[in-house]
DNA sequence: GTTAACAATCTTGTCAACATACTTTGAGAT
DNA sequence: ATCTCAAAGTATGTTGACAAGATTGTTAAC
């Protein structure tokens, strides 16, 4: 809940909503350093204020805050992507069913309008607006179910989903693939919520179905994980 | 995630951890003022620490951080109250049909235990003991579901539900019949997923239906929010 | 040529002092 | 006596400097 927007505090939302979004259509990579340095310049605030919106993210876990060696953008690792798509999988289809029972005339032109969007990124080959647009819809959905807490959880679910696709790879084409989403919208637009739940169940288990969390597609920043198991020395022939 | 878990850290997490079973268990009342100085001298650690301890419970709207006036035990409206059971009624019976997949055998006598220990603080009367217990239950849940994600999400609506049982009264004995928390054990023990996903979402309409949100039972802390609405000052009859 | 230790630099963590905002108390006026 | 206003007191917010830790680069020894 927004208590009481004194200017600080809304410029600290506003802060910690600008890395939410450099993250979720990855400007912002996996593993990027966020030195405490760098973002006060690029902010134009005090440290302390750095330090808090840090804070935040990272008990959102979507930086990882090592004590003495500064915060890092997250790296879920596939154990933890996993356990995100299930609970997204466990979430959003009765926000799904949610969102068809209170959904106004307004909302399904405002969805659509995003659909079309994501139509266009996809067309004219924008991959990151595409899954950025495709991460917005789910959040849109949680806003037309009219339910705070809820936003708050997806809204975080599908930054670290972000994170996920931009470490193990777009999963199976499902972000390209607008299709399931505007079925949903179609069953919002008749207020059939039990075909609106079906239907995000079925998208999110195709997702999850096709996750590749064995092989990492992009190179990791954090180069111990990847290489550490090489024990014996490299040595080149003497 | 527990990152590198230094000193410090380990000390921070557990100040948050005991803040948190402190609202749990209702010895800290919603609406409590949580001062810098007070907690400084309580856990013996400087200001900043506490600061940071506060910043996380406020990001779980746990707390209230308001600017210039200090950290205030969140006092939920009705509104988010039913947020906050919607928002379990969506992801609790996924979760506990999750660990009906998942249950090992130490879960069931773990979670028998649990039982027990909550039917012998009914009998003997101990109604914070059973709440707590009772939360307790469903947190224990997602750890046998094994999704650490789910886990953390739950574990910040069992809390603030505690806050709602605190501010509107406990809805209707239903905290205090842990049959159906019996029934959850039962169905998880003979690994009936659909079985406790239907009992779970039982057992929660069944509490969402017994809020009564309209009358706060306890004097509300801030006074300001109930009396705020009388603009004509209090005139004493002269 | 390789390795290990050491030094320099940079980054983060902590603390103390200061500034600011709010709350309360008391005095004066109506 | 009550209300208003002002000033003191208390609590929070911010800034700066300092300390501790980590990383990198260099040098010396094997």
């Amino acid at each position: 809940m927004p208590q009481s927007l004194s200017p600080e505090d809304a410029q600290e939302a506003q802060i910690v909503e600008r890395i939410y979004e450099a993250v979720i259509d990855q400007r912002l990579a996996p593993g990027a350093k966020l030195s405490e340095a760098s973002l006060c310049t690029a902010f134009g605030v005090g440290r302390m204020r750095i330090r808090r919106c840090l804070l935040i993210l990272a008990s959102r876990e979507v930086v990882d805050l090592q004590p003495n060696r500064g915060a890092y953008v997250a790296q879920p690792s596939a154990q933890q992507a996993r356990e995100i798509f299930e609970a997204r999988l466990a979430i959003e289809p009765s926000l799904a069913r949610l969102a068809a029972e209170r959904v106004k005339r307004a909302d399904v032109k405002t969805l659509q309008a995003l659909l079309q969007k994501e139509a266009q990124a996809h067309m004219a080959g924008n991959r990151r607006e595409a899954i950025r647009l495709s991460g917005q819809f789910h959040v849109a959905l949680a806003q037309v179910a009219d339910n705070a807490v809820m936003l708050r959880i997806v809204k975080d679910l599908v930054t670290r989903s972000s994170l996920i696709i931009g470490m193990y790879g777009d999963p199976g084409f499902t972000n390209c693939r607008d299709d399931d989403h505007m079925a949903i919208v179609d069953a919002l637009r008749v207020k059939d919520g039990a075909q609106a739940e079906q239907l995000m169940k079925a998208h999110l288990s195709h997702i999850t179905e096709h996750l590749e969390l064995d092989r990492q597609l992009v190179a990791p920043a954090d180069l111990v994980s990847l290489f550490g198991e090489v024990a014996a020395p490299l040595r080149v022939r003497s």
